[in-house]
DNA sequence: GCCGTTTTCGGCCCGACTGTTTTCAGTCG
C-alpha cells in the first residue's frame, strides 16, 4: 500500500473517532477531504516531504503536514491514538451501518455499553434499544434492515455492471416523464458505482415516484416522498435513488445530483462569495431564482465555463474553469479503431474477417488484432508457425475488404526473467506489439516489466497493474517506476477498456499524464460484442484529463506515433 | 483543521426524508 493510501485511511479513521465523539464537524470534515485528496494525489506524498512540500497539497495545511511528518517518521500519529483511545476496537466499523451514526452509536454504546455488532443485536432483540430516549419502534426496526444490508455486503460495482441496470430502469420509467437521465458517479464514468442516481422530469412527479417504486427490479424501498425515492434493486443490493424536479430545475438538479460532493462543497463555497446560493432548484439571488435550466448556466453564473462530468472531482477542474484552461478532452468520435481485439486464433470467438467487418460498421478505420503468445496455452498462444499463418491472413483480408485496415499485433507475454515470448525478428514483423505480465503475478514483476520496456520492439505495455475490480489485487508492481521508465523510452501504456480491467485507471493515468506518456485504448474484446467497452476507456481516460493528442487511437494508422518509427 | 486582493479570525453547501418531537434531530447524499 502507499503511503498516501495507508495515511489517507489514518485520516479517515481519526475522522470516524472524532465524529463519534461529537467533535466539531468541520474539523471531521477537514480529516475527510485531506484523506480523500491524498488517497487520489497523483504525486507521492513521502517524496513530496523529502522536498519540503506538504503543504502544496490542497487541504493539508500546518498541522496535517505536521502528522504526516511524524507518520513518516515514526510509523505512529499521536492523534490518531488520541482520537482512538478508550473506543473498543470494533465499534467504530459499525458506522458502515445504514441508518445508524454516530449520535446513535455513541449513545448505544454510553448507555447501553455496545461495543460490536452481536451487542447492538442483543440489545436490538432485548427491546433496550427501543427504550432509549428519542429512540422508537420504527427507528430500531430501520437499525435492523440496516444490519441486514450491511451484513449482505454492498459492494461498489463496476461501471458495466451498474450501466446495463440503469438502461433497464430508465427504459421502464421512460413513457411516464419528459426527460429521464442517469447522474451521480455513473455520469461521471467512475469505475465503480455505489449507488445508482437518477434524475427526471414530467407532468405527475406522484407518478413517477410510484411507477419507480413498484418496478419488478425492486427489492424494497427505503424512502418515498413527493421529489425523491430511494430503493433496494434485487441486483447485487444496489440502492437506485430517484429525483423528480420542475423542468426549470433541470440543469441545477442534473448539476448537483452528478456530484461529486467535493466539486459540489466548492462550486458552492464559490457561489456563497459572489453573493449566490445553489441549491438543486437552481441558483438563487436573494429569494430570486435566477438560473436552473441547464447546466451550463449555473456554471456560467459562477464565472465557469461547463465542466464535464468526468472531472467533478475536486482534483483541480474549478480553478482551471476559472482559467478557462480546460483540457479539451477526448471524446467517442476522435477514436479511429481499437488497438487490442483477440481472434479465434487464439481465445476470441470470431473470426479476423468477422471483426474487421464489425469494426468497420463501427466506423473505425483500423483494428488492431492481438492475439496471445505461445506460452499462454490456456488462451490459446500462437505458436511461430501459426503465427505466421494468420500474418498471412490478415494481408489477404486487408486485400479483400476495403475501408479497414487490419493490423497485426499481438499481446505477447513478459517471461519468469523479463524477456519476451517471441524472438526480436518475429517481433519486428508485426505492426506493433503490447507487451503482457500473464504469468508471475509476485514475481519481480517491476523488473520484468522495465526489461521489456528495453526491447525496442515493445511499443504498448498491457493493463499495466493487473487489477482486476471483480476481486484481483494485481500484480506486485511498483506502477510509479514503471511510468517512470515507460516516460524514459517512449512506451505507450494502455488503457484496457474491459469493465472489470479499467487498467490504467485515472489516478494512475493523471501520474503518467505528468511524465508525458501517451496511452492506447485497447477493449481485450474475445467477441465482437465487446468492442463496444471502448466508451468505458474513454470514460477513464477523461477522468484522467486525457486529449486527443494524447491517444493512439485517435490518430491515423500511418500517423500513430510508435516508437519503433522514431528509430 | 483549513483558508484568505474584502478576513490570520470566523467562516466552512444545502436540502429531503424519517421519526419522534411538539419544533427538531439524525441520517443521508
Amino acid at each position: 500500500m502507499s503511503k498516501n493510501q495507508e495515511i489517507a485511511d489514518i485520516f479517515d479513521k481519526i475522522a470516524d473517532a472524532l465524529e463519534f465523539k461529537g467533535d466539531d464537524s468541520f474539523r471531521i470534515g477537514a480529516y475527510r477531504k485531506a484523506a480523500r485528496i491524498l488517497r487520489e494525489y497523483p504525486e507521492d506524498v513521502e517524496e513530496l516531504w523529502r522536498k519540503g512540500e506538504i503543504q502544496k497539497i490542497p487541504g493539508i495545511g500546518k498541522g496535517m503536514a505536521e502528522k504526516i511528518e511524524e507518520y513518516l517518521k515514526t510509523g505512529k500519529m499521536k492523534k490518531y491514538e488520541e482520537a482512538i483511545e478508550g473506543i473498543p476496537q470494533e465499534l467504530l466499523q459499525l458506522l458502515e451501518i445504514p441508518n445508524l451514526g454516530p449520535k446513535t452509536l455513541n449513545l448505544v454504546y454510553t448507555k447501553l455499553g455496545v461495543k460490536n455488532l452481536s451487542d447492538l443485536e442483543r440489545v436490538i432483540e432485548t427491546g433496550q434499544l427501543a427504550k432509549l430516549f428519542g429512540m422508537g419502534e420504527k427507528k430500531v426496526e430501520n437499525i435492523k434492515k440496516g444490519i441486514e444490508l450491511y451484513k449482505q455486503g454492498r459492494e461498489r460495482i463496476p461501471i458495466g455492471v451498474a450501466l446495463p441496470i440503469v438502461e433497464e430502469i430508465i427504459s421502464q420509467l421512460k413513457k411516464y416523464t419528459e426527460k429521464i437521465e442517469p447522474a451521480g458517479s455513473l455520469r461521471r464514468m467512475k469505475e465503480t458505482i455505489g449507488d445508482i442516481d437518477i434524475l427526471a422530469t414530467g407532468k405527475n412527479n406522484i407518478e413517477i415516484i410510484d411507477k419507480f417504486t413498484t418496478l419488478p427490479i425492486v427489492k424494497e424501498v427505503l424512502a418515498k416522498g413527493d421529489t425523491k425515492a430511494s430503493v433496494i434493486v434485487t441486483t447485487n443490493n444496489l440502492q437506485v435513488d430517484l429525483r423528480v424536479v420542475e423542468p426549470s430545475s433541470f440543469g441545477a438538479a442534473l448539476q448537483y445530483f452528478t456530484g461529486s460532493k467535493a466539486h459540489n462543497i466548492k462550486l458552492r463555497g464559490l457561489a456563497k462569495d459572489k453573493g449566490l446560493k445553489i441549491s438543486e432548484y437552481g441558483v438563487f439571488k436573494g429569494e430570486k431564482k435566477i438560473a436552473g435550466k441547464t447546466e451550463e448556466e449555473v456554471y456560467k453564473l459562477l464565472g465557469l465555463i461547463w465542466i464535464p462530468p468526468e472531472l467533478r472531482e475536486d482534483r483541480g477542474e474549478i480553478e482551471a474553469a476559472l482559467e478557462n484552461k480546460l483540457p479539451i478532452l477526448v471524446e467517442e468520435k476522435d477514436i479511429k479503431g481499437d488497438l487490442h481485439v483477440h481472434s479465434k486464433y487464439s481465445d476470441g470467438v470470431e473470426t479476423i474477417e468477422e471483426i474487421a467487418i464489425s469494426a468497420k460498421n463501427l466506423g473505425y478505420e483500423y483494428i488492431g488484432i492481438c492475439d496471445h503468445s505461445k506460452t499462454s496455452k490456456i488462451a490459446g498462444g500462437l505458436d511461430e508457425d501459426t503465427l505466421k499463418r494468420r500474418n498471412e491472413e490478415i494481408d489477404r483480408i486487408n486485400e479483400k475488404i476495403r475501408g479497414i485496415k487490419v493490423l497485426k499485433g499481438m499481446e505477447v507475454d513478459i517471461l519468469a526473467d523479463g524477456s519476451l515470448d517471441y524472438s526480436d525478428k518475429i517481433l519486428e514483423e508485426l505492426d506493433f506489439v503490447i507487451a503482457a505480465i500473464h504469468q508471475g503475478f509476485k514475481k519481480n514483476v517491476t523488473e520484468r516489466i522495465k526489461r521489456a520496456i528495453e526491447n525496442p520492439f515493445v511499443d504498448i505495455i498491457a493493463h499495466p497493474t493487473g487489477r482486476l475490480l471483480s476481486g484481483r489485487e494485481g500484480y506486485e508492481v511498483d506502477i510509479d517506476e514503471v511510468i517512470e521508465y515507460a516516460g524514459k523510452f517512449n512506451v505507450i501504456l494502455e488503457i484496457n477498456c474491459y469493465p472489470d480491467r479499467l487498467d490504467l485507471n485515472d489516478v494512475n493515468i493523471l501520474k503518467a499524464k505528468k511524465k508525458n506518456i501517451k496511452f492506447s485504448l485497447g477493449t481485450d474484446s474475445h467477441n465482437i460484442g465487446m468492442l463496444k467497452y471502448i466508451r468505458f476507456g474513454i470514460g477513464i481516460a477523461r477522468r484522467g484529463w486525457l486529449t486527443k493528442e494524447e491517444i493512439l487511437n485517435t490518430y491515423k494508422w500511418e500517423e500513430m506515433p510508435l516508437r519503433r518509427r522514431k528509430k
